[in-house]
DNA sequence: GCTAAAGTGGAGACCGTCTCCGTATAAGAT
DNA sequence: ATCTTATACGGAGACGGTCTCCACTTTAGC
């Protein structure tokens, strides 16, 4: 074996461990799995049996849970793309409007997301019991929305310089997880009307 | 047994089925799982096992079905008297601040209640899936209570007219159902004043 | 005391979660 | 084309929680 060719470091996309092209089954299966979940999430809500959508992904329970070892882990994966449109939204909305109107758009916006999703909210929030740190960029993505529009509106003069965005988010949050009664979304979007006055620089009294 | 006595309506209780006493033993383990399960749930949350709780209270599964058959039953049954505590504080309030202050004080109460029981909250909302009508009573007692407070501020021109008190309401109770980050209950109280300086009367603008 | 109504408790059926490991297969080397 | 081996598969089954069923026990009322 000392004919055996140098090292072809040359091709090798990961310098440290040389490692092998994932297998194309494997990719598959698990966008499957992704599929079904979307499915299963909102039909059947954030408690949807992971035995099920294995068997209905046509893969058996080990590869869920290799692909995604804890229920959140998949809620994570499903609710990634649609977190990452919301977070986007932002600059649209700070280009096209001004700075309050931004502000107002983007928290009505975040309304209709969860309002489509109800998934999202607990998702956003750590939720009862576990802190997993799973959540954190989707936290990051959607404070960073937040913080840039909030800053805008305090600057523009149109926001009391005090307002902290996180308390307007966590509002936000917690408004989107009562999600009782049909007229919710009117009432959110009455109460995003409500925290905007509440945060403007106090003119009166 | 033509000679038996007439019936014994003068002491009946109930008109109808004369029912018999209800038995001790059967009111004593009731007072027991209702003792254990308020322990459980704030050391545990909601998700506490209830077999645990019905063994830690000395009594069988069946039991504890019997006296609330479901969760949801036996977290109202827990709850009920806390809730009752809160909803009676709105008369104080209502008596000793001027109308604007008792809605606040009485918001900031609410968060402090959820604080020490942060299972008030979701079983205040109707929560993720099951639209059960057993919170029902809760509902109403809170809803009354600041359906008055709001009346009163909106009477006094502290408050906008056209202000849904039940928008106000379920602010409050997302709010509290995000329990995140250690300082959750400063900014729960900060989101209460945004919230009421965003449901006074527009002065400007 | 007697008796029927009321209540008890725990075995076990059922269901969802998650792991373990023998088997299958694709990727890369020859 | 074949071999090798890392990678992935899947489903049986251990585990734990929920909830029911019913043979048995206890109590209220006479």
């Amino acid at each position: 074996m000392s004919t055996k060719h140098p090292k072809p470091a040359v091709h090798a996309k990961r310098p440290k461990p040389a490692r092998r092209k994932p297998r194309a089954d494997a990719q598959r299966n698990r966008e499957r799995v992704l599929e079904v979940s979307k499915q299963a999430f909102t039909r059947y809500g954030a408690s949807a049996s992971l035995d099920d959508i294995a068997k209905e992904a046509g893969v058996g329970a080990g590869t869920l849970y290799r692909h995604f070892p804890t229920r959140d882990a998949l809620i994570e994966a499903v609710y990634r793309t649609e977190v990452e449109k919301l977070a986007a939204a932002e600059g649209k909305f700070a280009e096209s409007l001004p700075p309050l109107e931004a502000l107002r758009a983007w928290m009505k916006l975040f309304v209709d997301y969860v309002e489509a999703k109800h998934i999202i909210a607990p998702a956003l929030n750590t939720y009862a019991g576990g802190a997993s740190k799973l959540y954190e960029t989707s936290k990051t993505q959607i404070s960073g929305a937040i913080n840039a529009l909030v800053k805008r509106a305090i600057q523009s003069g149109d926001i009391r310089k005090d307002l902290e965005p996180f308390d307007l988010l966590r509002a936000l949050i917690g408004v989107a997880s009562v999600a009782s009664s049909p007229d919710w979304p009117q009432s959110a979007k009455r109460l995003v009307d409500i925290l905007i006055a509440g945060s403007r620089p106090t003119t009166q009294n």
